[in-house]
DNA sequence: CGCTTTATTGACCCGAATCAAGTAGAGTGG
DNA sequence: CCACTCTACTTGATTCGGGTCAATAAAGCG
């Protein structure tokens, strides 16, 4: 399998060989992660950041309350915490959601390519800014769209990020993420989340069952999400 | 007055004399902006971006089903649409929310710096950062907390924010946003909001008429809005 | 000083949380 | 291999938060 920062960098820039091998070679320190283990902690002060190479894992919120907010899904190709260099503490943490490989980079070798291969380093910075742009659009999701639309949603992003790299097609996909944490996701009790669910597969624009999602309708699910790929940034652009 | 990028970089890290002038050589270019005027149109494909200077803005997302949604508001220092550089097209677009000054600046110009300036650079890719975390709380805001919370972390948030930048002093601010727009910020309708917003004051924590706030007690601001600052970066840390 | 925008209030109703069970799988150990 | 347990999912009943509609008051502003 080809590898999946690499495959997510090129489908936005082109990368010289050289730059390829500067990743290949930033990503060898690997670690198995299992299930539910926590990747990184709210609160802490990381000297290096990873990348998600397999897996599902999500960016966690705990609030003084004691309630949770996930404000993020991550897949293979995804930095996790690539924030984490550029602040001092993290305001949140980031955990296993299946059992996960993830490759450890130290900051100090990110600040370095940053100074000798200036153009990764913008692709870096560029994984960042679309990270956030993720995050803009989850604050629309949660404030704005009816819950079987939220669902409907996520389903559209999930598909066209996993397409990318290779986790998806023929219009399904496996998202190991129980209704506990799709609550959390969308500010929504359990209960409310399954009957939203419910309503959504009624509409038969998509299947889902368990982790194993299959889109029946693509249009009419976009439809319902009222979902625009614009902020997945996908089109490719020297930077 | 200092220039307030310059206070917001220096706050965090510490700036040569060059890097100094480099940032006011790159800020000469001023536009004047009316109040409620896009700054960045959603959809667009921007060549430069730009710096408030003066005002305060907001983030919007328009949604198909002409919903909309503010997922950020930015005051004097913050980079309004940084991340348009490394994005191919604006996912949402930015307006004035006041009368405001801004600063524009090439794309190229910041590409260039970050090979010319590689410390800089990364300032500059952490400001992205912090608006992220930014981003990441507003998804906690709108997603777990109740209404009267939702407004008293905001005015937590911005007190501080604004404090950086000599806005705010003796526990008060000005905050020029309509409740038409705090609505669209937090996902309520406006009646809520203004519901929401007499229930806040109804705790005597903080008194909020038009734009003037006035917080009495932060601690008791701080537990409603069950705040904890360390997204807002604050910290000085080397990068 | 009229006119438009913003803030506020009341009545009504639906959507979503909570509480409380019950069901179905997936592992685990005897 | 089956009972046991744990977790995830599903359902029903009830309560309450928050949306919508409609009207009025109060600011700004031209």
């Amino acid at each position: 399998m080809p590898h999946p920062l690499i495959t997510y960098l090129q489908r936005r820039d082109s990368l010289s060989d050289e730059e390829k091998s500067v990743l290949e070679r930033m990503t060898h320190r690997q670690e198995t992660i299992a299930v539910r283990t926590p990747i990184v902690r709210q609160g802490s002060r990381p000297t290096q950041s990873c990348v998600l190479l397999q897996g599902i894992a999500f960016r966690e919120h705990l609030l003084r309350s004691g309630k949770r907010m996930i404000s993020a899904v991550h897949i293979a190709g995804d930095f996790l915490d690539l924030n984490g260099m550029l602040l001092a503490k993290m305001d949140h943490g980031v955990r296993a959601a299946s059992n996960c490989i993830v490759a450890w980079i130290p900051h100090g070798e990110i600040i370095r390519l940053s100074e000798t291969h200036p153009h990764l380093g913008r692709l870096l910075w560029m994984t960042t800014v679309t990270d956030a742009a993720l995050t803009r659009a989850a604050v629309s999701v949660v404030g704005r769209l009816p819950p079987p639309a939220k669902l409907a949603h996520m389903a559209c992003e999930l598909y066209l990020r996993m397409s990318e790299v290779g986790l998806a097609k023929n219009w399904s996909f496996d998202l190991a993420i129980t209704q506990l944490d799709l609550a959390d996701m969308f500010g929504l009790s359990t209960v409310h989340l399954n009957r939203s669910m419910q309503t959504l597969r009624a509409t038969n624009a998509i299947s889902w069952d368990g982790s194993r999602v299959v889109i029946h309708d693509w249009r009419k699910l976009t439809d319902i999400g009222e979902f625009d790929p614009t902020y997945l940034n996908l089109e490719p652009k020297p930077r």
